[in-house]
DNA sequence: GGTTTTTCTTAAACAAGGTTAAGGTTATTT
DNA sequence: AAATAACCTTAACCTTGTTTAAGAAAAACC
């Protein structure tokens, strides 16, 4: 549990109080591989801290595929933000991809630490922007670059990621078929 | 300059002490048509607000295209937040597509408007916590659909800055040519 | 109000990426 | 340790989107 306080106080201290406050309203827990921490049709419950393991978020469009928004593993929060707020059943699912331990918070016990530690406004702020300037570089590569450029650039930018995960799950990812992938990784390493 | 405060108070109350405080370190400005307001190479200086008119942010790609990443219009605020906390140089641009009045903050100034009014912590992590999940449904968006799909989700989603903007610019958002944009117009008036 | 610049469209040839199907390999599960 | 399930690759064929070029329509500028 010290993980999340540690996570906090890389942005800023925290006093004794205010680590006990949050300390009375996180929970640990233990998620098998496969688990689904979110599935669609439901509300959002939590923010989830990832203190081990890994975990993918996705939707499912028509044809029953599954289309990767997200990855997160130690240190990474992750939840459907947009959910977790208006109460509105989710559209996306968020699931373990590895054996995982996970510190979560429930919405009114987050809402309770924003009312009581001004702090953890600007704490998470802190990480959204980061998390959007993140995203907002994928939506560029997204309509600027070609598959390849894309699959490059992802190696460069999470190589423990590109190292951990199946490539089924990175060609999801990025957007395109694994077979494409396939054709990808054989074009770069004839070069 | 009302408007600036009329947003906030959007989100939560402000008492006439901050509002003095906003106001003394918000400045107007008003821009022409083509002007750029941040150019690539330069650190982003500003928090910018628009209270008329519209604006566009692209990067520029080695062939010298340019790719939309977000537009943004009255009431929305537009800055390369990478840039601006960091300091360092963007690889954006931010472009009036129409005559514009604007407000901007900053770096110096927000900074101090953060330490003086903690509500504004709160009140831009609400404001980035919408934006982010904006941003997230467009990254599913072009993961999973086709550019026609795309392109009628666009018209739905933002029917007055789709009626306000020359096809062109909604290509390059979209991440498609104006040629291959105009063809699905055609496919779609057939139907 | 006329001129220049941008915008929109069409179409043919081409490239990027998807689909289907199949076989081989590696992990997981029991 | 065997059996099952997930993963990775290849290749032929098909679809989606790009490129190039050219002409018409509409805006913006002076």
């Amino acid at each position: 549990m010290q993980a999340i306080l540690d996570h906090f106080q890389n942005y800023l201290p925290l006093t004794e109080t205010e680590r006990e406050l949050i300390l009375a309203r996180a929970k640990q827990r233990n998620i098998k591989r496969r688990q689904m921490i979110l599935q669609e049709g439901f509300v959002c419950k939590h923010y989830t801290f990832i203190i081990k393991g890994c975990f993918k978020m996705y939707g499912v469009d028509d044809k029953g595929v599954e289309h990767n928004i997200q990855f997160a593993a130690e240190g990474d929060w992750i939840s459907d933000i947009g959910s977790f707020h208006s109460q509105k059943n989710s559209r996306l699912f968020i699931e373990a991809l590895e054996p995982s331990e996970i510190i979560q918070i429930e919405q009114q016990d987050l809402y309770f630490l924003y009312r009581n530690i001004p702090k953890l406004d600007r704490i998470f702020k802190v990480i959204i922007e980061n998390k959007y300037v993140e995203l907002q570089n994928r939506v560029l590569q997204s309509i600027s670059s070609t598959a390849q450029q894309r699959y490059v650039n992802f190696l460069e930018q999470y190589p423990r990621l590109a190292s951990r995960l199946p490539n089924v799950q990175i060609a999801s990812y990025l957007g395109i078929t694994p077979e494409f992938l396939s054709k990808i990784r054989k074009d770069l390493s004839v070069k």
